[in-house]
DNA sequence: ACAGGTTGATGCCGTTTCGGCAGCGGCTAT
DNA sequence: ATAGCCGCTGCCGAAACGGCATCAACCTGT
């Protein structure tokens, strides 16, 4: 099922590897084929696609417009393959989903889990990364479906959908907080803190806030692991900060406690987007999941806004 | 710039003419060269994609799954070439417009000639059919852009804009009801009229509501062609329906009224909308026409609302 | 400065693929 | 029945492709 033109094949490959020898060996041919279909392809438009450095090749313009062409190509071939492969019964095919970490603890092994369960033969590859990184995968064609905080997004991704959700403080159990209903910065930040730092999301979020507090917060602990910050929180560390996503089980367990933040009276949002590559239609079993994925993160918005309520 | 298999090719040739000997012709090979390769993707895919007919070749169901995939393909190469193109100054390619009768009189000419006032490397196909044709021509992706009565349309086709135009009543001025400012379908009736016959979309517009009066209408004139009926009218045959866009002209020259139609005291409306491929990105020049065509078919709308104020 | 490893490009050559020609049987319309 | 399509298939020359060995250019570690 292999129709296209080897050079668009041999294209992808050098861009996805930066090296045409790497290609090479990923497409199991000699390097000297992979390098003249690139050149008959330069050749054929006119214009050099990469830019030979000493350490491999980097797209020119023209490379990234190309680029652009052959991931729609490749693509909708998929779409296409999953079309025929779902009218004779079979469902297979493989969704690649790149997430942001708070995703890791609950909603993603949930989701995953119970597809599974339904279709047997749909594998998944999911990729943890920062809310940009996981954007520039999506752009890149590397995952099909990305879940991020919803930065400014590139024209060439789609917002499938954005949820919002209470950033609060993590506490444990037997912490002086844990009583409250909700909780201001300032209350929180009398106590020691664990901060996330700038790579993560919530540093973003919250750094305003506090650049807004009159006195020098307490002397806190800073880190870049949603799971790490979790663990020390419930250990009785000290404060950390995050939405209810990242927190289930130990919350169920009531080692932990949420307490939503309020903000001069009003809630801290968590914005959290779902993308999809824009010039794309996806796969009727990463559409299926998808549509599984939207519901789902509406229903925990749902659930979470019932469980705390706040005054419009 | 033809990097792309010849199987690709070749199959969409055989699409659109039907016949493997037709496409050869067009594509100036041998048939069997043609027939090779489409032998060779049913067999690379593991299913027929024609039908072998006696008269030519049909797609089957897996044939269109292909058709659908190979136009986005070759919509998009299309896009791929204008972006490498407009990189280097160069500005060319093919506008294809599919639309129905009424554009043709001024809204059309007029954008199309100023277009080429300043872009004169665009050319321009356009071919003039009923409102489900025009979105059949689009679906099958003989043609970019597509203006049509806004009916319920398949979903690989996108609604890039809705313009609605009031559906009224076109006299000659000295016809008696040419003092009036607006009138009612009855009034209409009580003079000879000249109908449109089933295939243009105001026969549908219309008919329900002639079907509501009582009395039984005049003998009248039937036509399909929105040209003809105009010129009637305007030769004082009778009273004819339509939209305001298609008598710019004899309108401008006094020799035309237009009326309002008044149904139980509420407008009827005439829907226009702009249609695309769903699954596509235009081309840069492409998509410069139709941001240019959704703006004027709005200006014509807001112009005609202000010469026309209706009650709400 | 030098050696060893890496990179992409190129000449040579066997293999594969492609396309043109001619001819096949099947079908339709006259 | 005949003439004109249709799509399919051997046959063969031409073009494209891929593998191997080799080259010059470059980086890196010593």
């Amino acid at each position: 099922m292999r129709f296209h033109s080897p050079a668009i094949q041999y294209f992808h490959a050098v861009r996805r590897t930066g090296s045409i020898r790497a290609a090479a060996r990923i497409l199991n041919v000699a390097s000297s084929a992979v390098s003249r279909q690139i050149l008959k392809l330069e050749q054929e438009i006119g214009s050099p696609l990469f830019e030979r450095n000493a350490r491999g090749l980097t797209l020119t313009t023209v490379g990234e417009m190309l680029a652009r062409h052959v991931m729609n190509v490749l693509q909708d071939l998929d779409r296409f393959r999953s079309d025929v492969a779902s009218l004779s019964g079979t469902w297979h095919g493989d969704v690649s989903i790149a997430c942001i970490e708070s995703l890791t603890e609950s909603v993603l092994p949930d989701l995953i889990a119970a597809h599974r369960g339904r279709a047997r033969r749909v594998s998944f590859t999911t990729e943890v990364k920062g809310s940009s990184d996981v954007l520039e995968s999506l752009s890149r064609g590397e995952a099909d479906i990305g879940i991020a905080m919803a930065l400014r997004h590139s024209p060439d991704l789609r917002q499938v959908a954005l949820k919002r959700f209470r950033l609060g403080a993590i506490v444990s159990r037997d912490h002086p907080l844990a009583r409250r209903k909700t909780v201001t910065l300032a209350q929180c930040l009398a106590f020691p803190a664990i901060h996330a730092l700038p790579e993560l999301s919530i540093y973003h979020l919250l750094q305003p806030l506090i650049a807004q507090l009159s006195e020098t917060p307490e002397p806190a602990i800073q880190a870049n692991s949603i799971d790490l910050m979790r663990e020390l929180a419930a250990r009785g560390v000290g404060v950390a900060f995050q939405t209810q996503l990242g927190i289930g089980r130990l919350s169920r367990e009531g080692q932990l406690v949420f307490l939503p933040l309020d903000n001069a009276g009003s809630p801290v949002w968590s914005d959290l987007g779902i993308y999809v590559r824009a010039e794309r239609t996806l796969p009727a079993y990463t559409e299926s999941f998808l549509q599984e994925l939207v519901r789902e993160l509406g229903e925990r918005e749902r659930r979470e806004n019932a469980a705390y309520p706040h005054t419009a």
